[in-house]
DNA sequence: GGAGCTATCTATAAGAC
DNA sequence: TGTCTTATAGATAGCTC
């Protein structure tokens, strides 16, 4: 979209990086914009520059839809009685799994399809599907890290402490749903 | 940007709409994602669709962003002294955060190449690539949770009491470096 | 009823001032 | 540093199947 190409990779001078993070910012929250008012629907961004500063655009406000966002997360995962933060990291890796999962039918599914390409593309698919599984394990990994750290708190009296400490929030990420190919 | 011109109002005709909020997201969430890559910022995009259902897209994830934002006054993560189980999490969190660097940089370097291909082997890979940056954000938002949830506990009392207890062992993934295409 | 096509419109990388 | 200009890359509206 300029006179020429550029490769998307960080901008190393600190002066074109500058300008370029300036007339993308606002190109991006135009879009946004646009987005709202065809569709008729709400949104939210926020972006923090190279120095932390925040910038943000939102209709009808950033706050209304974060709230919104973050309920939505929350909402959907309480049906515990004891409301403590292991409770809110279980919750939330239970829908990070079902996320997971929905991502590894993807995976399957492209496997499947992969056979019917021709050689090269296929091995392509095949070599990116490895990697895939790899960071699934990666995650996988963790999540049975937290879950038996969360464990191993809850059967000590460490909880009747950590009930009254402050914690971290519970959200809830959207994976978009999208493959095709042929 | 088609073969019309059309005025920023809202799309009348449900189908015609529903098909403009699929492509402007897709093409808001790819212009988000390069803005965090060429400028190497933070960015979280909410978006509610008519039917109210949340599409979100964030660098390195729309919790880390939000949160910073609302809280505006950030965090602290002390570089501690205490050794212990929480201490191995974090280290096994740094090599996590080491892989999953490697895994970004080969996928940027996948995209630069992409670009070299036909038109239909590109869209493909810009959609794995998409997918990736999803799960990787899954990756990122797990440590997070995992680091502040360790390091609520090391300011508390119970750290005398876990470190008794036995503790989840470290591992280290290795990631399989491969990429070629052409 | 979603994927692919392409003519056309829009965003923007470099320049110029 | 900012604003304006312009050639070009990129996004997408309307269409097809």
């Amino acid at each position: 979209m300029g006179r020429r190409k550029i490769q998307i990779a960080v901008v190393k001078d600190p002066n074109t990086r500058q300008v370029t993070f300036s007339k993308r910012r606002t190109g991006l929250f135009k879009k946004a914009n646009e987005l709202s008012i065809l569709c008729g629907v709400e949104i939210a961004i926020v972006v923090f520059s190279i120095g932390n500063k925040p910038y943000s655009f939102g209709h009808p406000s950033v706050d209304v839809v974060v709230t919104k966002f973050l309920q939505h997360a929350t909402n959907s995962n309480d049906a515990l009685g004891s409301n403590n933060s292991s409770n809110e990291v279980v919750g939330d890796m239970e829908r990070l799994n079902q996320q997971l999962s929905d991502l590894q039918t993807q995976i399957l599914e492209e496997e499947i399809k992969g056979t019917k390409h021709d050689e090269r593309l296929k091995q392509h698919e095949v070599t990116q599907v490895f990697q895939y599984k790899e960071l699934q394990g990666l995650c996988l990994e963790l999540q049975r890290k937290v879950k038996d750290y969360v464990d191993e708190i809850e059967v000590s009296e460490c909880m009747l402490l950590l009930a009254q400490e402050p914690v971290v929030g519970v959200r809830k990420e959207v994976i978009t749903k999208k493959r095709r190919k042929n």
